[in-house]
DNA sequence: AAAGAAAACTTAGAACCCTAAACATTCTCA
DNA sequence: TGAGAATGTTTAGGGTTCTAAGTTTTCTTT
């Protein structure tokens, strides 16, 4: 048997004890830990994989994009999308096709068992969403979708800066 | 040539768009890939890598703590500390030695040279932090940490709760 | 004191994401 | 129009983390 609470209760402490500043960056990633736990375990019973969530997600919205445009949304690299997609193919959530006017880019669409998939898995995501944010007003909620965009627009730029100047 | 510029872009007009509700989990995931990033590219410099820091700043503040205890104060698996500690002792950052009082517990302690990298490192995380945080004013700093810490503990405590109702 | 539970470590194997570089196709412009 | 740049996909390989399960040691309880 496990005991969950004596571990959930060691993290919180370590949390609420002081905290330099420096710290923000571990407080974004446990939260982002939690976040994909929450949602991994829940996908799971419906046998998706968090990585296929990812792009699933951004094909219901629209799909026939190519594996390039889908890497920017998902904001991943192109192999990670790349290897995700053939997996997902090969699972039947959707099919790779180049068409006519290219033979260079390849075309990502959902098959219906893909796009099936919609139904269960949204509501997961949206429990999961309502249970991270449980009684935090939405003021603070707002604040703090401000920061964490302003953090990535920094640090975006930081790293644009690097490769143009660090050469 | 990269154009970072444009990817950038794509990147922030992606997320200042209209932002349903549901995705202030992608923006966090977002904040930590980019906090991530940044560090491991200062990091890589000095020939460290981002999971081997996670253990040195636990380490540097107490160390001869046992692998269970650095898995905790981590928060990650023993398995992940397992085969990091393996590596850093590898590397001649860490000692890993059993006690005569138990034969079971493995206890991990710096090496000079991993006290060493001390100075060199803790400055490359205090200017991710000064880049990512730069402009916001404090009191938004202290809601969105008490916003994430707050998600951190729900999700905490529906995971118990499945671990014990969901047999 | 011995059986069984618990704790700590280790092994094995997989998922996810990355960088670097190769390859194929398309575009640009001299 | 043809050389080189740019774009898009793919291959190769590595880092980080996880779950599941095995081993060893220690603790608990009868």
């Amino acid at each position: 048997m496990k005991k969950p609470e004596r571990v959930t209760e060691t993290i919180l402490n370590h949390w609420r004890e002081a905290v330099p500043n420096d710290r923000l960056a571990h407080l974004v990633k446990d939260a982002t830990r939690g976040l994909t736990r929450a949602l991994q375990s829940r996908l799971a019973t419906e046998g998706v994989s968090f990585g296929h969530w990812v792009f699933l997600r951004i094909l219901w919205e629209k799909d026939g994009l190519t594996q390039r445009e889908l890497s920017l949304e998902a904001g991943l690299m192109e192999p990670t999308t790349f290897s995700a997609l053939v997996a997902m193919e090969k699972l039947g959530y959707v099919t790779r096709r180049k068409l006519p006017h290219s033979r260079k880019n390849v075309y990502v669409f959902l098959t219906e068992q893909g796009r099936a998939l919609k139904a269960k898995l949204v509501p997961m995501a949206e429990e999961v969403n309502r249970i991270a944010i449980a009684g935090l007003p939405a003021s603070e909620i707002a604040t703090t979708r401000r920061v964490l965009l302003t953090m990535i627009e920094h640090l975006a730029r930081d790293e644009a800066a690097q490769d143009q100047g660090g050469n």
